[in-house]
DNA sequence: CTAGTTCTGTACTGATCTGTAAAGAAAGAG
DNA sequence: CTCTTTCTTTACAGATCAGTACAGAACTAG
């Protein structure tokens, strides 16, 4: 009941997870999540806690958002080889058009060790589970129509397929050479 | 000719990398370095100038050992599926062997934004088109003795593969599931 | 020996780090 | 109105950060 906030929580872990997101965990500074978020110190301690708890929060916030998009676009109409591809080609159009080349945050969060609790393993991981396991659900659907070999179990394919996609993330991060990356999505394809 | 240095210039790099390896950039400090090298302060920058040049040394190295040693794996005798799978389980066996859970530190230097500069863009960038070469290399030999289908161009599948490479490293990192990883080698290699 | 050079160790710089303490402002309850 | 609660702001704490200054040590040249 007491005084307001003058703040919208959503708005400030938005903000936040930019920041983490450009820069790391190690490297971002309260200062900078002040900045960002626009609140100051008190405020910001007294709603989240820690720098590494609203990191945790964005964290969460990111898989609410961009990877829920990305298990979306899996979703909709079309061939299964075509949902994949375009799951990659967006990836290749959306790393390249980001001048920061902050490539996934929950990569970044995965292979930045420093940081990473059991709590940040634990929200990094699930968000790669639901990768691999909305992957599996669209090749089982592909190998039921016939439009896939079934002659591999649907989990190893996905797997096989995610890494393809997490290796084209870091690719991303080292060469802006578009025609390297389209080689990863042609042949990620052809494997499926 | 004035006094001589009672360290050996390589070994401080190595422990150097090691310290990287383990924390990153940005969560290794001076402090650190000094412990785990030996040296104080004075001689540390006497030597190195400054923590981003010993970076830089660090990733030099760990091209001239780690990776090399990578590429020379690929160069055994054995057929190209048995070499390539072989890099692949080398790379599960290396990683969840290792407790600190490192992965390959180009990667990891790949994706921290922070101290990229363009000289640790350009290490880091060279190593990974140094494996995409051996790669070509090796899947260019398994096309012409047949082994390997032929009807996909030897660089397009040396990067697809790399990729997945790279995928695997990421999901090392993240799950501890032996079968998952094997799931990705086995895919990769059917895919060749 | 002395002079010159390079290395080592320590002390120190000023900046920055995460987090906290405390005082006052803005609300609702009675 | 007053009391309580929560938020905001500011100032501050103590630690640590990367890097430097400098005195003395260890060597070679002559």
């Amino acid at each position: 009941m007491g005084r307001p906030r003058e703040f919208s929580d959503r708005a400030v872990v938005d903000a936040a997870m930019e920041v983490f997101w450009e820069k790391g965990y190690e490297a971002t500074s309260t200062q900078d999540l002040c900045e960002r978020t626009g609140l100051g110190r008190g405020s910001l301690y007294n709603a989240f806690g820690s720098k590494h708890r609203l990191y945790e929060e964005a964290i969460r916030r990111y898989a609410e958002t961009k990877a829920e998009a990305q298990l979306a676009m899996l979703a909709e109409p079309g061939s299964v080889r075509a949902r994949l591809r375009d799951l990659m080609l967006g990836v290749i159009d959306a790393d390249m058009a980001d001048p920061g080349r902050r490539g996934c945050l929950a990569l970044n969060a995965a292979t930045e060790s420093s940081g990473r609790t059991e709590a940040v393993a634990g929200l990094v991981r699930r968000q790669f589970t639901d990768l691999e396991q909305a992957l599996q659900r669209l090749v089982e659907i592909g190998q039921s129509t016939g439009e896939l070999s079934s002659d591999r179990p649907p989990r190893q394919v996905a797997r096989a397929f995610q890494s393809a996609y997490y290796g084209l993330r870091v690719l991303a991060k080292v060469t802006g050479d578009r025609d390297a990356l389209l080689d990863v999505v042609d042949g990620a394809v052809a494997a499926l």
